[in-house]
RNA sequence: CGGGGAGUGGCGUAGUUGGCAACGCACGUGCUUUGGGAGCACGAGAUCGUGGGUUCGAGUCCCACCUCCCCGACCA
């Protein structure tokens, strides 16, 4: 490919709304445009790169016997509601009518088309098991897009689906995606960590999430480098020893004037945060206010708290006006004398004795309040996040807390999608079974903004070989003094034509200062840089650039000729 | 949706007490230049996010709205 011709441009200056390399660094290269909050389009450069990811994915869901199709972006909305989905999930599903007034969805995943082809299609055990995979569109109506390409609202997503006779057929499925997806995530060039994770709106029984390890990352992890042990915090489940057992004492109202925080009120009283019981307060999707009662020295996780409550429709914070409502007190709050709340308690506060907690009056508090004694709960169980260095659950170590992207998940969806379709199979024994099915995700854009991420510079992007959108960047300089520059740039760039797909190059043949040559190559990232110029030639060929390191020599013409037709050296 | 910030040629910005919309880069033409974001000359390009209002006069002041970014509640 000629630079002349490409269909893009490059940034001197950063675009001030980029924050995130990745997201800086695909719009300076220009790789990407962005058209709207969370809508991007891929330029040429950007869709090759999403054409590579794509291919790698591909080429491991075929491994393990994935075979690919593509289902519709538009789905008509009864196969949601026949799923429960078109309630259960709220805006950021996009809806619409069609010209004759029907209802209609913009897919943001194919669990229930999936479900409708196998009620058509498959009869017998004989045609299972089965796996399915397809790249499509997908529009999710995130409240906040951010960070460039890792968070937006339209993004292309493999999304793969196993159909198994039970759950034995299932495991085996899910455990081979886990494979294909370690190796998927190898070949990208991505570090990721596989973190056991919360269903959500998939249901299901077991779920894992494939994580990049970025600060920037949007979700908290919790590992343990003892034993491996790693999960989302949203469900990560740390033992907490049991507190200094204490006989219960009489409850004492004390007055604790401006001390609406944990820290305020632990310096007032001269406690420790541990002392103290916080109140947190819920809005469900259902309408129902929930408190949350957590000691003062660990915070509320609202993913285990909506599990434990089986919130409907999610959660959001309650009003100040909500919580009076209810007979509490912003800032001095507890279960105590409440009424109308669904009263969870995390079961440290109820192994906890004398606690000081809100007195559900501006300024006062109570000590010694006993969960059970002085207020009942409606349920009990841990619903805190876990905190650096708290007690792996596996081998006791302490864990530590890192943050992370998620690249892809995995997921035991079981026979929710099956049952509304009525996807069953006749068995040996002649009788119908639902069809069991895993569903697994990976967010190709997503994968690609990682991928800058983890592999740049100041000077730019450093793609993998796997994934660069062409295997080198041929830079030409002084060709209009000695004509053999032009001559042997034009030799190399119909080879490495002629080579395939794969051994494309980029040649930049545009009539520019050698700086700005240099710079774009740079920024642009493919991992071999070749210089052919006066200077050069003088030296005894052409000059070979590894990005990654910076490492130059200067060829001889025919084995540079080599590497383009044959291909290069991966890295180390 | 809550909180914070920003909208001025393609990009980055300046714009004073309200008084001719400016600068750098990029872009076009010509000449020079060619191993690390070249030089000179000429040139094109903006209804200053939108709609109201105040005023002789609004990029600037007031009101409303829209969009985008960042931090929180959701997910690949």
């Amino acid at each position: 490919m000629r630079l002349s011709h490409l269909f893009f441009a490059t940034l001197r200056d950063d675009p001030t709304e980029a924050e995130m390399p990745s997201h800086r660094l695909l719009l300076r290269a220009g790789y990407v445009r962005q058209l709207g909050s969370g809508i991007y389009s891929l330029l040429p450069l950007g869709k090759k790169v999403s054409d590579r990811v794509e291919q790698v994915i591909r080429e491991e869901q075929d491994r393990i016997g994935g075979q690919e199709m593509e289902m519709p972006v538009v789905h008509p909305a009864d196969i949601w509601r026949a799923s429960g989905r078109y309630d259960a999930i709220g805006p950021e599903l996009g809806r619409f009518k069609d010209r004759n007034g029907r209802d209609m969805v913009l897919a943001m995943t194919h669990e229930e088309v999936v479900g409708i082809l196998l009620a058509d299609i498959v009869k017998s055990y004989r045609q299972l098991p089965m796996q399915v995979y397809h790249f499509q569109t997908k529009w999710r109506d995130e409240p906040r897009a951010r960070g460039g390409l890792i968070r937006v609202r339209e993004f292309v997503m493999k999304d793969a689906y196993s159909c198994d006779l039970d759950q034995a057929g299932l495991d085996a499925s899910y455990d081979a995606q886990h494979g294909a997806y370690v190796r998927t995530f190898e070949r990208l060039g991505l570090d990721t960590v596989a973190v056991a994770s919360d269903v959500g709106i998939m249901g299901g029984s077991q779920a894992h999430e494939f994580m990049f390890l970025n600060p920037a990352g949007e979700d908290v992890l919790v590992l343990c480098e003892a034993c491996g042990y790693a999960a989302n915090r949203q469900v990560a489940a740390v033992p907490r020893p049991d507190p200094t057992p204490e006989e219960p004492l009489p409850l004492e109202e004390v007055a604790t004037p401006g001390t609406t925080t944990i820290a305020s009120l632990a310096e007032f009283l001269g406690v420790g945060p541990e002392r103290t019981a916080k109140a947190a307060f819920f809005m469900t999707g259902d309408a129902r206010l929930v408190t949350a009662i957590v000691r003062g020295d660990h915070e509320v996780n609202e993913t285990k708290l909506g599990n434990a409550v089986k919130a409907i429709g999610g959660m959001r914070p309650a009003t100040v006006d909500e919580i009076k409502a209810a007979g509490m007190e912003p800032g001095y709050g507890s279960p105590m004398g409440a009424r109308d709340t669904v009263v969870a308690v995390d079961d440290l506060v109820a192994r906890s004795a004398n606690l000081v907690a809100g007195a559900n009056r501006e300024g006062f508090h109570y000590r010694n309040v006993n969960s059970g004694r002085d207020y009942t709960p409606d349920v009990t169980a841990d619903i805190t996040n876990a905190q650096e260095g708290d007690a792996c659950p596996v081998c006791g170590k302490p864990v530590i807390l890192r943050n992370g992207i998620e690249v892809g998940n995995i997921f035991k969806l079981g026979t929710k999608f099956t049952d509304a379709a009525g996807a069953t199979y006749l068995g040996e024994d002649g009788q119908a079974h639902p069809i069991v099915m895993g569903s697994y995700g990976i967010g190709v854009g997503r994968n690609v903004a990682c991928i800058v991420e983890a592999h740049h510079d100041d000077k730019g992007i450093v793609w993998p070989a796997e994934v660069a959108p062409y295997a080198a960047h041929l830079v030409s300089i002084g060709g209009a003094k000695d004509p053999r520059v032009t001559e042997i740039a034009e030799r190399l760039h119909a080879l490495a034509q002629d080579a395939g797909p794969r051994h494309e190059i980029l040649w930049d043949d545009r009539d520019e200062s050698p700086g700005v040559k240099f710079t774009d190559a740079e920024l642009l990232g493919m991992p071999w840089i070749l210089t052919v110029s006066p200077r050069s030639l003088a030296a005894g060929g052409v000059e070979v650039t590894e990005r990654a390191t910076g490492d130059r020599s200067t060829r001889p013409l025919e084995e540079v000729e080599a590497l383009v037709a044959n291909g290069f050296p991966t890295g180390p």
